[in-house]
DNA sequence: CCATCTGTTATATTTGTAGTATAACAGACA
DNA sequence: TGTCTGTTATACTACAAATATAACAGATGG
């Protein structure tokens, strides 16, 4: 699992993180049960300092993602990935509303629309077919 | 145009003012040409300082969603809205790529999220056939 | 002509978050 | 008993968001 961050981005490490490991299990990358890297070497792999690793961890855990054991380390939570929540629900609405609400605006068809969001799904959970 | 604040979202204000004018655009409420308040009106109406209304303001015009002039005050782009840019592109797909993962990650399917995005796409460019 | 509106610019201050730097603690494990 | 794990605490720097004032420049209407 390479992780790339960007000094420059507007996006916080912590959530460039999360970002990518959730992508990292969407892509079947890293897979239930899986190891993460412990919270001081992937800070002094990556450079930064071990509270913003830990910051991204102790998130991606409140929302189901990963299980933190405390002497064990962190692992790909191997329950299963979160389901569809209410809760989840409405904040993906929210999220998407303002980013569909542009590109209305920018005049773009919704078939065009619909065809990026799918290309981009394809693309995330891409080609990587370990079918058992 | 209401504008509705949450004080409590973790989105600044001058972005929470952006989204909604933005949308308002896309709705067809807000219509090129159209005025809007100025930012001290705006500001005073809705409570907050001049300087955050002036920033959100600001941004819509560097995007080229609204115009500025010095001392008429503030309109709805009369030349039309920017169009799909490269650039425009890029950070559409940047912004979608990790809710799309996360969707991925939750087992949301394919023709659900399409579904979803699409019902966002109608609502927001709702009902107003104000066709001439 | 003058008051008033417009956006604009400049400072200063407060508050909260992001990130870093250390340090220490507690449990597991070889 | 070291050494690894996550956890917690504290302190500090840096920056963004938001506010509070104040002033300036151009346009406009009475």
């Amino acid at each position: 699992m390479i992780i790339r961050l960007d000094m420059q981005s507007d996006l916080p490490i912590y959530t460039q993180l999360m970002n990518q490991i959730i992508e990292g299990i969407a892509s079947g990358e890293l897979k239930p049960g899986e190891d993460l890297p412990s919270v001081r070497s992937l800070a002094s792999d990556i450079g930064v300092n071990l509270h913003t690793i830990n910051k991204a961890y102790t998130l991606l855990k409140q929302e189901g993602f990963i299980q933190i054991h405390r002497q064990k380390g962190v692992v790909v939570n191997p329950d299963g990935m979160p389901g569809i929540t209410p809760e989840y629900e409405q904040k993906q609405a929210e999220q998407f509303r303002p980013m569909i609400a542009e590109a209305i605006c920018r005049s773009m068809d919704k078939e065009r629309l619909l065809q990026i969001v799918e290309s981009l799904y394809e693309d995330i959970s891409h080609g990587e077919k370990e079918n058992a």
